[in-house]
DNA sequence: ATGGCTTGCACCGCAAGA
């Protein structure tokens, strides 16, 4: 089990001297979807200042925006831009303070597409277009939740393809609610067709992909088992009954600054954890 | 096998998540 968080880690380390902006050098570049970040703030703040991320996608804040812990993040080090509601969805983007100048052009709705659910977000950060999703569950198969899951899903794909157009550097990550395929399913066989992996779903994950976008992970991991969230129940975090639904994909113009990727497990063993976990990808931008 | 957890909201159980 892991101890309480230590009450003097809320501000990350100084490391070195700051980060000029324009960005010029190594970024580390994460999404996290937080179940919570009222529950999750202690988590967040910890996992910022040992992780050390330049931008990160959050999902699920559950948090009106006038209850957005700007202040709290501002003394970790970051500044945000967030487009919430209450109880439900929300999303924000963090980036650092000391590196990376303001968000710029944001964007939290998809044109042509009447929502009131927070689960888009755009913006312009250190030279490059990020936006953060968080995708529509579905429920299951056949529900009209699982309708809206795949009109939503239509009109993203609308969008990113006039996104790529002005902004070859894109960044699109968060939580997909998707798993691409079998490799990224505990039990493929179980889980069949079922929400998260019935083709409908996989075709239109690759229906954006097929614009010009690369599942980051898969650039440097190709082997089955490597997963991004696990139930709370049947202990399925210690059995690794999980799902990699949480990815970070990037245009071509990025391919070839990737430097590493990884799904960061450590606070998924810390006390309260989000049912998800953070995942990261490293770019050299020069 | 739909339950098991966890969250928020609003009650003393519910919906929703994935």
């Amino acid at each position: 089990m892991q101890a309480a968080f230590l009450p003097g880690l809320r501000n990350p380390p100084a490391a070195g001297p700051p980060r000029r902006f324009p960005y010029n050098g190594r970024m580390k570049i994460a999404s996290w979807n937080v179940n919570s970040l009222k529950v999750r703030l202690p988590q967040l703040t910890q996992w910022l200042a040992a992780a050390q991320p330049d931008i990160v996608a959050l999902q699920e804040t559950k948090l009106e925006d006038a209850r957005f812990p700007m202040d709290d993040l501002a003394a970790a080090g970051y500044r945000a831009v967030f487009a919430g509601q209450k109880t439900y969805n929300g999303v924000a983007l963090l980036a650092r303070a000391d590196a990376l100048g303001d968000f710029e052009d944001v964007v939290t709705d998809i044109p042509g597409l009447d929502d009131p659910q927070r689960r888009i977000l755009a913006a312009t950060v250190g030279g490059l277009r990020v936006v953060d999703l968080y995708v529509v569950n579905g429920k299951a198969v056949g529900d009209e939740k699982y309708a809206y899951k795949l009109h939503w899903l239509a009109r993203v794909r609308e969008f990113l393809a006039r996104e790529l157009e002005r902004h070859p550097k894109l960044v699109v990550l968060g939580d997909f609610n998707i798993c691409p395929d079998d490799r990224d399913v505990y039990d493929p066989q179980a889980w069949g067709e079922d929400i998260l992996c019935s083709p409908p779903e996989r075709a239109a994950l690759q229906a954006i992909t097929a614009l010009g976008l690369h599942d980051s992970f898969r650039l440097f991991q190709p082997e089955a088992g490597h997963f991004s969230w696990w139930d709370y129940r049947q202990a399925a975090f210690r059995r690794n009954m999980g799902l990699r639904i949480d990815l970070i994909l990037i245009g071509e113009a990025l391919k070839s600054a990737a430097t590493a990727a990884a799904i960061d497990r450590e606070p998924r063993r810390w006390e309260r954890p989000s049912d998800h976990t953070p995942v990261m990808l490293e770019l050299d931008i020069r």
